[in-house]
DNA sequence: TTCTTATATGTGAATATGGACATATTGTCA
DNA sequence: TGACAATATGTCCATATTCACATATAAGAA
């Protein structure tokens, strides 16, 4: 048995569950549904209504959120009222922007570059 | 024309980006080859070998994280060293965990309650 | 009860993803 | 040059994702 197989074997439950974790994610609607959701709760009309998208839809992105722990569901009267199950979600969307910020500062100093000439 | 329509056409960029970097860790095997890096570079022969996973499987994995702009390629003789393109990657990863913890938390407590016969 | 509203889900078609195997490309060594 | 080593990619097949439309379920209102 090789000496990285139980280190595997350790690692796989936690990599799976941010695997899934980060499929979920993996949609510009659920993604906007989340953003959505950083003031509070909201019924799926309401997230329908703001990001312009079919009832059926919206409903299915969110089972998918929902499926994963990431978002809970309060149903009141005929309307189901959507909410970040945990906060830290934001955080992670707010560490992902910042990686954004820096993915595009990066292209920005290499068309610099490209400008005055340095090739690398 | 909607009052979120505008909101809407500029959050589109961002949630886009966001959920093609995702998409891009949305793998069990992308995960634990990035966590693999959190050391420094590593050659594909490396992570193959720590993974045990096949040399193309890998390769293709590695192509999907550089595409996005997560990883970096340096090649060197004939090898090419992989190293996370920006340190903030870890710090996504384990706000990630934190939020694993705290799931396995709540389900911790839930159990609790089942056992000492708390409905809700 | 019947009608309406809010939400969830079944279904089929189009597209995307992932794995294994073979092959191509590139660099090194003799 | 030929043989080898490290990496990337073409191809085929199986499976997964996503959307739109229709329908199901459930709660309220008349």
């Amino acid at each position: 048995m090789s000496i990285f197989t139980y280190k595997n074997m350790v690692m796989t439950e936690l990599s799976r569950f941010k695997a899934d974790f980060f499929r979920a994610l993996a949609h510009p609607l659920r993604i906007r549904i989340v953003d959505e959701l950083r003031s509070g709760e909201l019924t799926v009309q309401e997230l329908g209504f703001r990001l312009g998208a079919e009832q059926s839809t919206v409903s299915r992105h969110l089972a998918v959120l929902r499926g994963r722990g990431i978002l809970n569901a309060r149903k009141e009267g005929q309307t189901v009222r959507y909410s970040a199950a945990d906060a830290t979600l934001f955080r992670l969307l707010d560490v992902a922007r910042t990686m954004f910020n820096h993915q595009l500062s990066e292209l920005q100093s290499t068309l610099a570059d490209l400008k005055h000439g340095n090739s690398r």
